[in-house]
DNA sequence: ACAGTCAATGGGTCCA
DNA sequence: TGGACCCATTGACTGT
């Protein structure tokens, strides 16, 4: 830090956030790959700090940040099988007839093990039915599952498997949100502490040379972070 | 050929 | 202990 061995610095500044490095590592990272991150940084938001030169490092914050946490999930018993999907419904409901076409590719194999996993697809009719369920509610209760399964013509453990993937797929917008934000906060943030920074060395510049009655008296100016003005003179 | 999407799987955790 | 959920991953399919 260049201003560590000044005497009377009663002002530094400091920026960063708990796990900075680790957080735009991982950042980084997952843009690349346009990968689903796994990172937890949920409590973490970016800081600016005042303090000694030496202490201005990450070490400094630390601020929880509880967001956007899920509901709490309904916990009614249900029970199914899930080894059973493999082998997929013989007819679809009437949005069979859609020219969208169901699934890709049905199998017709319903012996066990024999058959490779065959992707299904869901038609718009029974994506949007659960678009529209899922904006209702995020979890379902057993007896909504299944009254929408049969709606559906799906098995229930269908319908629960879409809802988890469509909570995770929120979940990660959710997520590159918050990052994006993140980003611009840091940015912000950095900008301001070069700022703050430079003005701070003008200061110190101006109080060395100086005649001894320009000097302003310590603890008289400080700077406030938020607003970006001097305060705290409380001469006259 | 390759990347992206998404239904499905398997393992781990939590809780009644 | 079983069921519900989350999470990472797989693999079929699609779009370029």
């Amino acid at each position: 830090m260049i201003f560590g061995n000044l005497r009377n610095s009663s002002l530094v500044l400091g920026l960063g956030y708990n796990n900075d490095q680790e957080i735009c590592s991982q950042l980084d990272h997952m843009q690349q790959q346009k990968k689903k991150p796994s990172l937890k940084y949920d409590h973490l938001i970016p800081c600016l700090t005042l303090g000694l030169p030496e202490e201005t490092s990450q070490s400094d914050i630390k601020i929880d940040h509880d967001m956007h946490r899920q509901p709490s999930p309904l916990s009614p018993v249900s029970s199914f099988s899930n080894s059973s999907i493999k082998k997929e419904r013989e007819s679809v409901c009437g949005e069979e007839l859609d020219a969208e076409r169901v699934f890709s590719r049905v199998c017709d194999d319903d012996e066990e093990g024999a058959s490779p996993r065959k992707k299904l697809r869901l038609t718009k009719g029974q994506s949007a039915t659960l678009e529209d369920s899922f904006k209702e509610y995020n979890t379902l209760s057993p007896k909504q599952k299944h009254a929408l399964a049969e709606r559906l013509n799906l098995k229930p453990r269908q319908v629960e498997v879409w809802f988890q993937n469509r909570r995770a797929r929120t979940k990660m917008k959710q997520t590159e949100v918050d990052c994006e934000l993140l980003r611009k906060c840091r940015q912000n943030l950095t900008e301001e502490n070069k700022r703050l920074q430079k003005e701070l060395q003008e200061l110190k510049s101006l109080k060395l040379a100086g005649p001894l009655h320009m000097q302003l008296p310590k603890a008289t100016l400080t700077m406030c972070p938020s607003c970006q003005k001097v305060a705290g003179d409380r001469r006259r």
